[in-house]
DNA sequence: CCAAAAGTGTTAATGATACACCCATGG
DNA sequence: CCATGGGTGTATCATTAACACTTTTGG
């Protein structure tokens, strides 16, 4: 074990982020279109160096913050989960590049574009199907962080942070069903989630109307629990992890 | 996006392992006693240096490999996954080292020191409960990484990573026992077991004399099924991941 | 015969699934 | 008044949990 901070080749250390939304249906990743090569015109994850005095969590905010436009209030806020950290040797043609990454989950939200500044010009929300060839192995990146999500749902009250502060049952419902691209039957998705203790606040009184036609319906906030017990198990499949 | 390999004060990248057994009823992890300062004489998680072209899951059965006497086919077959990075600008006092930590499960085996080579007389089994006061961060990782196992015994068939090639659904209960600190109902336990496809096969004609006294007990083999669905959750708490 | 460990059976409670049905709102 | 989405009720099935019981071995 030797300590020389100069006796092996320096590495650099990245974070990217796999930031996902539920927007209109269908699950949206954040994505930059890369300025430079490699990979200049290809769509790339966000993400950056971690400074001298940083820790990667610490980096993966400040990150987020310069290159999209997102409001500051919201990033430091925002779900934040290591997902797990990248090494191959040659995942970045130009030198030694072990990248920690991380996944990010939010409400909808106007497109960063909007919001200005910084990078954010370059960002924008890409529904995940659409989002191939991706720039060094953030396909890759994105996948595990789309497994982990699905999986995460499952056995967690996590689909809270997809939704804005105050939420309907059914735009709860809408990110399980996008998330896992499945249909859930709505009295049973809504007995159990109201059964978990914590997962959900009524919030007394308030109602909204979702899509102007039908019944208004109830609001509720995230509640303290972090975890479901029993869990919500998706139809018929395995969760891989 | 400046990629100058020199343009950042150079950071270190380490893997740390903790490897963990279960020995006599309780839950052990592999230690090394630290020879040089810092915290010289304290016990630590094997790990060591990412070599220049190598991937932290390489490097980290190198490693090992050469700290313990671990037999080089068992640490190539070993179960090993990533926990996460530690990355605090100030987790080591010399200079700054982002660690990739991972997991590893083994079955039941003599002390490395028996076996020699390399610095495996400093290598040892330690019950967990006594594992206090480790070096560096490795107290948190060796936290991290038993919250880990416990919750991946629930919804995953690792606990025969625990136990040797053929052992009996006693054993396998064992595993779970000690790692959850609970006891199960033996009858219910065992009919999930063999009701989840892919989990055991039966060993057939076999059989073993588990403590002396007793029926002897069947003998089984891991199985390819690598999930539990459903989950085999542990008694009135929830995970944490 | 007794203790110890393996293995089987039975039942009650719990939770999941699949529906049928009613309510409130906009057009 | 009807389409649409919210919300309730209920019967059925699968899984879990608790515990009594039988079997096979060593002393």
């Amino acid at each position: 074990m030797n300590y020389d901070p100069y006796a092996f080749e320096p590495f650099a250390v990245t974070v990217d982020l796999a930031v996902l939304t539920v927007r209109g249906g269908s699950l949206h990743v954040l994505l930059i279109r890369r300025g430079q090569e490699p990979y200049a015109g290809a769509w790339a994850l966000p993400g950056g160096f971690v400074l001298p005095r940083e820790s990667a969590e610490t980096a993966a905010r400040r990150e987020l913050a310069e290159e999209t436009g997102l409001p500051p209030a919201l990033v430091a806020a925002l779900h934040l989960e290591q997902l797990r950290t990248y090494s191959e040797p040659d995942r970045d043609p130009r030198m030694r590049v072990v990248s920690v990454a991380f996944t990010a989950l939010v409400p909808d939200m106007p497109e960063p574009a909007a919001e200005g500044g910084g990078d954010a010009d370059r960002a924008r929300w890409v529904p995940v199907a659409e989002a191939a060839g991706l720039a060094f192995d953030h396909g890759l990146i994105l996948a595990d962080a789309r497994r982990r999500v699905g999986s995460k749902l499952e056995y967690t009250c996590l689909a809270t942070a997809f939704c804005p502060p105050e939420f309907t049952l059914g735009e709860l419902q809408a990110v399980y069903e996008t998330v896992w691209d499945t249909s859930l039957d709505r009295p049973n998705f809504r007995r159990k989630v109201l059964a978990t203790p914590g997962f959900v606040q009524a919030v007394p009184g308030a109602a909204r109307l979702t899509g102007g036609r039908g019944k208004p319906a109830a609001l509720y906030r995230a509640g303290p629990a972090t975890t479901l017990h029993p869990p919500l198990l998706r139809p018929s499949e395995g969760p891989t992890l």
